[in-house]
DNA sequence: GGGAGGATGGAT
DNA sequence: TCCATCCTCCCA
């Protein structure tokens, strides 16, 4: 398979690399298990300006990894109990992500980490074979087909930024919940 | 120091 | 439709 995407592959607009890595596999190592799903559904965050993004609301000690090189981990808690886990984009001091949303057999980003044990330990780290989570293309498949939709609980970000188009998802996967 | 609310998911 | 559950951020 091929190696893991690295820097450059991140160093992108949120929206591109969201977009790309839809049908990329996202691979975990825990022990001496591989597991490598198909990612099937991915959020874009795109910057300060966007006010769905939690930099929107400055830089503070937890968007720190969002400031961080391409390919960091931004792993945080929301609602108390689920961990949401996303990549970060663009060059140092420029904080946008992606959210990995589903991959293949597991959807909904709540459940996804929870699957893969996947929690705050891995926030702030870059997406590497060291760290037991990485992120691959194949050349080698078909690319997934895509549409977009706007993102999901987002309302609180306005009627400007809220029903901005930055959710992809595998056609072969749309019924991946309702938008 | 206090309070509101959230990039969800499971039960009712 | 309800709510579990707790961290972050804003305000005083």
């Amino acid at each position: 398979m091929a190696r893991p995407l690295g820097e450059s592959f991140f160093e992108r607009g949120a929206e591109t690399v969201a977009r790309d890595l839809i049908g990329c596999y996202l691979v975990r190592k825990r022990g001496q298990k591989l597991f490598k799903h198909r990612i099937t559904e991915t959020e874009a965050y795109t910057g300060p300006h966007d006010l769905a993004c939690h930099a929107a609301r400055g830089r503070t000690m937890r968007t720190e990894p969002m400031f961080g090189p391409a390919g960091t981990l931004y792993v945080y808690l929301v609602y108390g109990m689920h961990w949401m886990l996303n990549v970060v984009t663009e060059p140092v001091n420029y904080p946008a992500a992606v959210l990995i949303r589903s991959v293949d057999t597991i959807t909904g980003p709540g459940r996804l980490t929870k699957t893969l044990g996947i929690t705050g330990a891995l926030n702030n780290r870059a997406a590497a074979v060291r760290n037991g989570i990485w992120f691959v293309k194949d050349d080698h498949l078909d690319p997934l087909q895509v549409v977009r939709t706007k993102r999901i609980g987002v309302e609180y970000a306005g009627p400007i930024w809220s029903p901005k188009p930055y959710r992809f998802i595998s056609i072969a996967h749309r019924h991946t919940r309702p938008s």
